[in-house]
DNA sequence: GCGATATGCAACCATGGCATTGCACATCGA
DNA sequence: TCGATGTGCAATGCCATGGTTGCATATCGC
């Protein structure tokens, strides 16, 4: 997962209602209208941003019948979670080698 | 660290050009200025970004003399790639709880 | 003091994103 | 078959966001 990926990632979890939707669907895996059910917005709405959380790869559609149920993928998570890290532990090297410099002086 | 302070940082994180201001800040402090120098961007709209980074506590300013130079916080990245981690951590479980059930009925 | 540089604030514009409604199409069940 | 349910697509409205320009203000160096 380069960095250009990584943005795209972050932007989709920057919205309340899909975390929402998240936290509904690691519950089990649920359709379109079945989330719409039980949420304050219309199902057109939930199928959009279903449709931006696939394209990043944090859901996946499993057809069933007529309806289109969705589950989360938790490893999509983990590995974003991974590399942000990695990027926090880096910025962390460098900040504590300048204070080093800067103690030096 | 709660998800309701986490959301705004995944937002923040979701944008392009603030990646490249927190990359530069990555290299050293840097003022405003300083970074809209050798980006295709307007001082201002940095400045609106590095607002953007400073109200979820990603980057501090440091006033020095007429200028305020900004610092980047990799700690905060760290913790937030923590929380993203254990969420993931958590939805795996249940996903792999639910996948025993299918496979003993 | 004065010019140069850095910042702050406000108005403005364009684009994109979130959400809506409306309608057409597919599929399940009685 | 026919009604009910689930999905897909398109048009639209609204507001937030990213970006710009312009101007006022503060501070440094000479």
């Amino acid at each position: 997962m380069t960095t250009a990926t990584l943005v795209p990632v972050f932007a989709a979890l920057g919205d309340e209602t899909r975390w929402s939707i998240l936290a509904a669907l690691g519950e089990g895996d649920a359709s379109a209208s079945a989330l719409a059910a039980r949420m304050p917005v219309t199902r057109q709405a939930i199928a959009k941003h279903l449709a931006v959380l696939q394209e990043v790869g944090l859901v996946e559609p499993v057809r069933v019948g007529r309806e289109v149920r969705f589950r989360v993928l938790g490893s999509q998570l983990s590995e974003t979670a991974r590399r942000l890290d990695e990027i926090g532990a880096e910025w962390e090297r460098r900040l504590a080698a300048i204070k080093q410099i800067a103690e030096s002086l």
